[in-house]
DNA sequence: ATATAAATGCAACAATATTTCATTTAGAAT
DNA sequence: ATTCTAAATGAAATATTGTTGCATTTATAT
């Protein structure tokens, strides 16, 4: 599970990315830091009606740019972020876990404690990174479903 | 390996989803039975300009539905489609396999012949179906680069 | 040969991604 | 504290992609 953070903590990462401590900034991290799913653009813009559509396509990218944050599809194919482990890289992904999409509510669960089990490839592919994705009935909605 | 197929059995399979064998589809199934990676739609409308962008839309949506093609998605996140195991019915796709997402000319290519190691989830999901993408280099751009 | 439901092409529209640029602001230098 | 500057934001404009409606064409059953 993703420890909880302040808002002292993340000044301190967008310091040490070199990034200027904004309010739209802060409030990206914080509401994503606040979730156990992945976070679209569309959430972000249902939440945050005073913070441009642009800026935050922005801030989600230098976020991935920079490590902060990784991005994942959805069952539609719509983009999503989540935030990563702490030994991601500017432009150097560690994303080596399990993704979990739910056919319901649509959420993309990171299962980052999952490790993934090795599997070897046909001869000449060169992997580099390897992400498995699960899909299915999340927790909540599997319970949802059951007590109809 | 995909067995390569002719204009018949392209026939056929339509036969077989109540699909009307029009001259369109014939040449998107041609076109996708004849490459090992994924197909996108741009790729289809860099070659076959005299169809329409959305004739083009449609198809690859009924063949998604009827279970002929299965959608992956790239690096970038745009659909691609690639040709099922004859295993997959129309709207429950069994595409347990692992994806190869080159990092350099950005194929997909689908590794069918292997198997997927069974993992289990955090109590509470219930999955339905697995996908393992791997990033990296395919054969071709890992051999192009060894030669510099 | 004809009838009809399905498929296509075109136009229009919607949603999303991306660029440009003027204005504002964080943080460094004084 | 004040000023300066590069970075970040917001607003408008444009590009790209996804989707729908409808008139016309075409495959196929009769």
């Amino acid at each position: 599970m993703i420890p909880v953070k302040n808002n002292y903590q993340f000044e301190d990462m967008l310091d040490k990315h070199q990034l200027k401590k904004t309010a739209p900034r802060l409030r990206v991290l914080s509401m994503m830091y606040s979730k156990n799913t992945a976070t679209s653009q569309p959430d972000l813009e249902n939440v945050m009606h005073d913070i441009d559509r642009v800026t935050l396509y922005r801030i989600l990218n230098v976020f991935e740019e920079k490590g902060i944050i990784h991005k994942v599809f959805d069952l539609d194919g719509t983009a999503n972020y989540a935030v990563c482990h702490s030994d991601c890289e500017a432009n150097h992904h560690h994303d080596e876990h399990v993704h979990f999409n739910c056919t319901v509510c649509k959420n993309v669960y990171c299962l980052n404690e999952l490790s993934l089990p090795s599997i070897t490839l046909p001869a000449g592919f060169k992997p580099e990174s390897f992400t498995l994705y699960a899909s299915g009935l999340c927790p909540k909605c599997d319970k949802k479903n059951s007590v109809k």
